[in-house]
DNA sequence: ATTTATGCAAATCGTTTGCAAACCT
DNA sequence: AGGTTTGCAAACGATTTGCATAAAT
């Protein structure tokens, strides 16, 4: 039941992704969602984007997909757990894979000028001096704290001047 | 260590708050930009308030301000390095003041529930730690960082169940 | 057969903008 | 006077929603 990507150049399927899909519908099943068409074909784009999506990217990226179904879906993803929202400066909000189905860490590089966002990371020990941090804050402040998010803002090597 | 006193909405101008108005009003001048009695009013309101606020908060707490100046002002005054804007996962955005004008570098509690934002700080080593792969990180992707943002997203005590 | 998802168009709502009057300097 | 800022109302635009049809179980 597998579907080629209809994009352009080299958007190969990888072999992980079965399992990737494998996990979605776990989530989805749990929350008393089908994984429909569309929504694996979100999956699918976000798993090949180098970095999260606007939903205009998605709509430029997927012919068959509308515009009020992949906002509606990204939602019932997001609950799921299945995607993470980011959340920049810009009037956009961007979507990724959410970070324990990757189980790829990282942070957000964001260009003040033109939106763009990279990915990083950072190494493990500083990680963890921070979660320690974070959970001292949390302990104190009476919140309970899901995630972090830590970003950097500023210009991107073409909006520099 | 500026000592910020005001809690009520009187309209009472506290002795500290004078070196905030004349570092704004440099900022503003340097924009070309004038120092009018709204745009001191917003300076006013950010600098008493606990956390950043929301343009509806700013017209609760002052009768004489209109939503659609608030809004110019709070990006002339953005554009000129006096106000911060802070970005949640909510649908409003939110203002503080601009962290070199307080000297209080901090970082941000939200809650996904409520949309409340509480401030909390980190030991400075762990900022320092932290800075210095930042410039790592900048370095290698041709990025030049202009400022971090690191949040925490969780529930606050009201929110939690 | 019944529930859930989709597509289209219309509505929503935070934010932006046009324009004439009020305000500096 | 000459340029800015303000207030009001209208416009904007990303996102949400109502509703009838299509798809899934």
């Amino acid at each position: 039941m597998r579907r080629m990507a209809a994009n352009t150049a080299s958007a190969h399927v990888i072999g992980g992704t079965e399992d990737l899909h494998a996990a979605a519908a776990v989530r989805l099943t749990r929350d008393h969602q089908r994984y429909t068409s569309g929504r694996r074909a979100l999956v699918e784009l976000l798993a090949a984007a180098p970095h999260p999506l606007t939903v205009v990217e998605v709509l430029e990226r997927h012919e068959g997909l509308t515009q009020s179904s992949v906002y509606r879906n990204l939602t019932i993803l997001e609950a799921a757990g299945v995607v993470d929202r980011v959340v920049t400066d810009d009037e956009f909000t961007r979507f990724e894979l959410a970070e324990d189905l990757t189980g790829h860490h990282h942070h957000h590089l964001i260009c003040a000028g033109c939106g763009t966002v990279k990915d990083f990371s950072v190494p493990s020990e500083l990680e963890s001096a921070m979660d320690e941090v974070f959970r001292d804050v949390a302990h104190q402040s009476g919140f309970s704290v899901g995630h972090h998010r830590m970003d950097l803002i500023g210009w991107c090597a073409n909006c520099q001047q």
